[in-house]
DNA sequence: GATAGCTTCAGTGTATACATAGAACGCGCA
DNA sequence: TGCGCGTTCTATGTATACACTGAAGCTATC
């Protein structure tokens, strides 16, 4: 592996996992200190991050960690419905029925999903990102998957921001599982309202924990 | 200005205007050399265009410009139509009527906007270009804004393939023309409408001036 | 006492030397 | 003559030294 690619992902998990909290300087010297490498593949991951958005330069001299406002998540989810609906509808077109039922099926599970060992929900987490995957693989749109991946980064970044409930996560998986059970149906009508739906919901509750 | 920034500004522009055409290999020395600057800006230039999509590093070694097949234009079209008709509903919402009633009438003057005197078509393009700036400004999404951004980067290189002859720039306009009717009478409906018929149009075009 | 100018310094921007890996070519052997 | 192995070479990956810009603090003067 090389060593920017290192610096490049010791940075980003850092930003999202929020040990480098928006506003964070990156100088340079003090990163190359502490990853172990030279300033060079350090200039090379920032220039990854500033590319992807996760941090921007300062007046031209240093780098910083992007805010993350509530206006933003916000545009974000903007963008968000526009892309995933569509994505859905696509799916809807082009989607192997039986990988979405079944899909539909294990979100259904919200007891097993949701279980008191997984304080962390990963499982819950993991699956939602199954059936991501498994849209971007249906619609087979190399463009559009990139930009959805660009989103999703920023998206892991203010799950931080949700401080969600069981009661919520678990209706969150009953409208993925609405969500699956649309793209199965081969229905792009339901399938887009779900996902508009199911959006709605988030950025609410979104909202609503965050008082603006 | 730094090196670095104009070393990327220059492979831009080479690649979009397809001096170097897809394919084309990026060697570091050779470009260093070439533009006047030492391998460490060009390096950033690469990442950066490579971070865009304009270029990919190719097996770990060596970066080449990306090809564009009609396939991808197909996927890029896709993306285009999901973000660009979601803008133009938000501008019905979000937009100034009047500086949408003035592109209306400015792009409905199709014989001064494609004149014998223009044998390139600026005039043309710059105007639509001010469509979009006035359709992201009305938006007001910056994740949305840059999406869009980095859709018509592609766009403007392929634009090489489309082969627009008068006719179908005239008629370009005249849909481009409704767009901006319909965001000044605030009908969202109409306005994704009429994108989708202008992409569909546009794309119809290219493919056929393509044969596949 | 306040402000303007100068000095100093920290940190980025660039250049270059060195390390290294991947590929291509050639040679030898079967 | 063809295949396989080894060597060499070219281009990238990394480290580091130097240059330069922008800012902050201090001093001197009004």
């Amino acid at each position: 592996m090389r060593a920017s690619d290192k610096a490049y992902a010791a940075l980003r998990s850092d930003i999202i996992e929020w040990r480098l909290p928006p506003g964070s300087v990156l100088a340079e010297v003090e990163l190359s200190e502490r990853l172990g490498v030279s300033r060079t593949p350090v200039r090379e991951a920032l220039a990854r991050l500033s590319a992807e958005g996760l941090a921007e330069p300062q007046s031209g001299r240093g780098v910083v960690v992007t805010d993350i406002s509530m206006d933003h998540v916000r545009e974000l989810f903007e963008l968000r419905l526009a892309l995933e609906c569509r994505a859905a509808e696509l799916a809807c077109e082009r989607g192997d029925s039986d990988i979405f039922r079944a899909l539909h099926d294990r979100l259904s599970n919200v007891d097993a999903l949701l279980s008191e060992q997984d304080p962390d929900r990963r499982g819950y987490y993991e699956l939602v990102g199954a059936l991501d995957s498994a849209i971007d693989a249906a619609v087979g749109n190399a463009y559009l998957a990139q930009a959805l991946k660009g989103l999703r980064v920023h998206l892991v970044r203010i799950r931080r921001l949700s401080h969600d409930n069981t009661t919520r996560l678990a209706e969150a998986a009953r409208e993925h599982a609405t969500i699956a059970l649309a793209i199965a149906n081969g229905s792009p009508a339901v399938a887009s309202a779900a996902t508009t739906v199911h959006l709605d919901n988030s950025l609410r509750h979104l909202l609503a924990a965050n008082h603006s």
